[in-house]
RNA sequence: GCCGACGUAGCUCAAUGGCAGAGCAGCUGACUUGUAAUCAGCAGGUUACCAGUUCAAGUCUGGUCGUCGGCUCCA
């Protein structure tokens, strides 16, 4: 038997004989092999029961490396099929992959189960775990695999193996009685899963498309501890309590109604937090040298026609008729500014022109879509159209990227960003589409921004970056986005005159920077938790007067702050002190002013701030001087 | 749109097919209060809506509307 040499990370040289398995070297040299899920062999994820026969680098995973995790849920995922099959051995098995803090599952079932069959899937599941299974993997020929799954009458799995290219080797794993087509890897047995819950039932279409049938995917999560899932379920319980139809509701920012689904009614304290962004968003913008316009809601539909949006767009626009002619409400602001640009003649010196809109948009979202703020049937963009010449696209773009992280940073969003590619649905030449798209991506590498490629998910007219940003639950909502434009200007006969005294088409970009203010005002409400930093907060302080004496003071006080632009109110019912503080504190006041004898005499206020605290009594123009600089610096 | 769940007072939630209730919020009064809930009283409902079964429906059945969780993070 030849000797072959392992590395094991982080740092150990050992000689084995060729053959050996990763459970044996695992046993030999790490302190906690039970702990140990996988194995990344070379930088391949592989299972602990194969065998090494070469010179090898080999790194265990565990459950805190995330490829551990996913490997281990994967698994968990394996058992619930198993489960599945035993107590329903006519449903059809879909595809079970981990996912981020989980895994699903998706079946088909002869008849559709509810929500209360789980408690008996996951008493089936104790069984297979304490059944301590192992788990084999093997690896079969294309009509081996298609003979066995169609034996079983595994028609979603055939579908899949058909796909598999042709040098893909074809692996299936077994467990008991259970078998799956799988890339693996996975846990060496069934015995190795600690603790799992099933978290949900849901309908999702065989690979995501609506024209295919309809299964039925069960949500779950697993973790080595019944102490680790017991930590995340309440994680998942605080989170909740950030969630912004919560939040909206409690803090009278904007509620929902039958009466409009889809379309959110903005109370005075959210109109406040509007406000703020809209007018730090134009001091940016004229900063950034940006002109700004309002075009109508309602336009005729040739125009819509004329846009390509009556072809591309139809179903999700919303239609009326004045004086016996057909009009659209719109669903996008940008025929309104290329009207806008039209209106005059343009020479190559005016360009960049740089035109933004806050616009009101439309769209029917399916019913079945829509999500608090998140998503909705009407939401104001902070739109933009950049009319310029071919050689400005790299650096407007990057222009625009700037201004998007210089924004996200005030509010300390992470984000994440996705380059999307023509989509089925798309007008202009295919040239005209690579060209967008290489110069996207050029722009994207010269930052050094990572980014994740969309396929097929640009706009009819061209491709995009978009700007991702998580919801309290993780999930996450596209807000800022670029698009590249060679369309729409030669469709509405767009022009410059050049250098050389012709007439040249003129490149578009669209763009948003929140996005739409809904959505961008719902991921602000969670990622605040609702206590809003004071420059956003509908009231910034509150003065209370501890007795009835205090109330003259009180409005001195009061008078004295809104004399310098400070949005506060005087609670000056008759209730103890604590009790005044409990409700500014629910209402995530950043300042609460306390007003007894000692102040009134002083001429003080005794400061406390919703997170620090009591903070003690100051000057009324100290405290003025702080909350201003607060303010100003938008902390 | 499709799959599943849900819909009772402003909010959170009770009520075996048998008189629709509680806490908080609201209103009135008393209390004059020193850093997260003072006490008492009052008021608040076509149980989402429309049909049906039943002596009797919040509860059972059907439909409509709305809300929530999902609908590739590819074996």
């Amino acid at each position: 038997m030849p000797q072959i040499k392992v590395r094991l990370k982080p740092r150990k040289e050992l000689s084995y004989s060729a053959g050996v398995s990763l459970l044996d070297i695992c046993r030999e040299h790490e302190d906690s092999c039970d702990s140990v899920i996988a194995a990344l062999v070379n930088g391949k994820e592989r299972d602990l029961t194969s065998s090494l026969e070469s010179d090898s680098e080999v790194a265990f995973l565990n459950f805190t490396d995330e490829q551990g995790a996913r490997i281990y849920r994967h698994s968990t995922s394996h058992v619930l099929a198993q489960a599945v099959k035993r107590l329903y051995p006519d449903a059809k098995l879909g595809i079970g992959p981990a996912i981020e803090n989980g895994f699903y599952y998706d079946f088909e079932f002869p008849e559709p189960i509810s929500a209360e069959d789980l408690d008996k899937i996951e008493a089936e599941m104790k069984r297979i775990i304490a059944e301590k299974l192992p788990i084999r993997r093997r690896e079969i020929s294309r009509e081996e695999a298609l003979e066995l799954f169609r034996q079983k009458g595994e028609t979603y799995k055939c579908e899949l193996i058909a796909e598999l290219p042709d040098n893909e080797p074809i692996s299936i794993y077994e467990q008991g009685e259970f078998v799956d087509l799988c890339a693996g890897p996975h846990l060496p047995d069934t015995g190795k899963i600690g603790a799992f819950k099933l978290t949900g039932l849901a309908g999702a279409y065989w690979r995501g498309d609506e024209r295919n049938p309809m299964l039925q995917r069960i949500y779950g999560t697993s973790f080595p501890t019944a102490e680790q899932l017991e930590r995340h379920l309440e994680l998942l319980e605080e989170a909740k309590k950030r969630d912004h139809r919560k939040l909206g509701r409690e803090l009278d920012l904007f509620s929902l109604h039958e009466e409009g689904p889809g379309f959110p009614f903005f109370h005075h304290n959210g109109m406040i937090i509007i406000e703020e962004l809209i007018s730090f968003w134009r001091r940016e913008h004229r900063r950034a040298g940006y002109e700004e316009i309002r075009t109508p809601i309602i336009l005729n539909r040739k125009l819509w026609e004329h846009s390509g949006h009556w072809d591309h767009f139809r179903e999700n626009m919303y239609f009326t008729k004045i004086d016996g002619e057909d009009y659209a409400v719109k669903p996008m602001n940008c025929p309104g500014a290329m009207l806008v640009y039209r209106s005059r003649m343009h020479s190559y010196r005016d360009l960049p022109r740089r035109i933004a809109e806050l616009g009101l948009v439309h769209r029917h979202e399916l019913s079945g879509t829509l999500h608090g703020l998140l998503r909705v049937r009407s939401f104001t963009q902070d739109d933009a159209h950049i009319f310029m010449t071919p050689d400005q696209i790299e650096s407007e773009v990057a222009g625009v990227i700037d201004m998007i992280d210089r924004f996200y940073r005030v509010f300390g969003f992470n984000y994440r960003v996705e380059l999307s590619t023509r989509p089925a649905k798309a007008i202009g030449s295919i040239e005209m589409w690579n060209r967008a798209e290489s110069i996207l991506e050029r722009v994207l590498q010269a930052r050094g921004l990572p980014y994740r490629i969309n396929e097929g998910e640009g706009a009819f007219y061209g491709p995009k970056i978009d700007f991702h940003l998580e919801d309290c639950l993780g999930r996450s909502w596209q807000c800022g986005t670029i698009q590249l434009d060679f369309q729409m200007p030669s469709l509405f006969d767009l022009s410059y005159i050049g250098p050389d005294g012709q007439k040249h088409c003129p490149v578009v970009i669209h763009r948003v920077i929140y996005g739409a203010i809904e959505r961008f005002l719902a991921l602000l409400i969670e990622h605040y938790g609702g206590a809003f930093p004071a420059w956003l907060a509908p009231q910034q302080a509150v003065v209370i007067p501890i007795t009835e004496r205090q109330h003259l003071y009180a409005a001195e006080v009061y008078e004295a702050l809104r004399g310098a632009n400070f949005r506060v109110y005087v609670d000056d019912r008759s209730e103890k002190v604590g009790y005044k503080i409990r409700e500014a504190q629910l209402k995530k006041i950043p300042y609460m002013l306390v007003l007894g004898e000692r102040e009134a005499a002083a001429k003080q206020v005794a400061v406390r701030h919703r997170e620090e605290g009591d903070l003690g009594p100051c000057s009324l123009d100290n405290f003025i001087a702080r909350l201003r600089e607060e303010i100003e610096e938008k902390k």
